[in-house]
DNA sequence: GCGATTTGACCCCC
DNA sequence: GGGGGTCAAATCGC
């Protein structure tokens, strides 16, 4: 193991410890008896995140391409950045920058593949469904409105498919209209399967070698993304308005390396 | 040009 | 035949 790597590990102990005590700050609602403030707590908790990715780009050029084009460390201290993104009335969902959305000609309303897209984003800074968020890099391939159904069904594959053969795939759906907010709570759940009430449980499906998870994640919230480990089956939110969080590729040599010298389970035990 | 999303069409199963 | 899952053309951003 890397020098690195073991300090990458040491910053996400750190970053643990860190979110545990803002997770008490929040809780415990300390305010000028608590003996840290909660701005300079996240700022920490930001640098610790960010340490880590700076190790780990540094140790590993396979892993650096993928923190390259998805994650920026400045984003952290970003909060303008934050993609809105608004739910249509037939379902489907935009984000909005701010910037005009350039709507299809009128006659290719009815054409295939027209569709709304945000112009003048760099896609990078953020997640999108292709994204890992559980080791798996999802490409959406599909969309479908489900009867009795409040929102449509998106459905996902692994990009992989094609290249590596792989056949994992999953959908996801939402429940219900306007969901709380956990993030802005800076609520971090942590639990066996998925009973949030507003997001659906959505079936992951295993074919050969795919390690099968029985509940999947969703990114259904104007500003949380819920994440959950194939291997630990743990969902947790993350709040996307102050830190864009992903996983690396599926390919991560140097968190293969970490994950296997740390017990995630422990680490999520917030 | 590449890889992504969108979305209507198509296929399959009940 | 209807509903759900997948395909693939069209489109977009880099």
């Amino acid at each position: 193991m890397s020098w690195n790597t073991k300090k990458a590990i040491e910053e996400l102990v750190r970053g643990k410890e860190l979110t545990k005590q803002l997770r008490d700050l929040l809780t415990k609602s300390l305010t000028d008896d608590g003996f840290v403030n909660s701005e300079d707590l996240v700022l920490k908790i930001c640098d610790t995140f960010a340490n880590t990715l700076s190790l780990l780009t540094n140790s590993n050029t396979t892993t650096t391409t993928a923190v390259a084009d998805y994650y920026y460390y400045d984003d952290f201290n970003d909060v303008s950045q934050k993609p809105t993104i608004n739910i249509t009335s037939d379902g489907r969902k935009s984000e909005d920058s701010g910037d005009s959305i350039k709507s299809p000609p009128s006659t290719h309303r009815d054409r295939r593949g027209s569709y709304k897209r945000r112009k003048c984003v760099d896609s990078r800074k953020k997640i999108t469904s292709a994204l890992v968020d559980d080791g798996y890099a999802w490409r959406k391939y599909g969309q479908k409105q489900i009867l009795n159904a409040n929102h449509p069904r998106s459905y996902f594959r692994c990009t992989h498919k094609t290249d590596q053969g792989c056949q994992a795939t999953k959908q996801v759906q939402k429940l219900e209209d306007d969901p709380p907010n956990f993030a802005n709570n800076s609520t971090l759940t942590n639990k066996q399967g998925n009973d949030n009430p507003f997001f659906s449980s959505v079936k992951q499906e295993s074919k050969e070698d795919y390690k099968p998870i029985s509940e999947i994640t969703y990114n259904g919230s104007s500003s949380s993304e819920y994440l959950l480990s194939p291997h630990h089956h743990q969902l947790s939110t993350f709040d996307l308005s102050s830190a864009d969080m992903t996983v690396l590729s599926p390919d991560h040599d140097v968190l293969s390396d970490v994950v296997d010298s740390l017990d995630l389970d422990d680490l999520l035990q917030f």
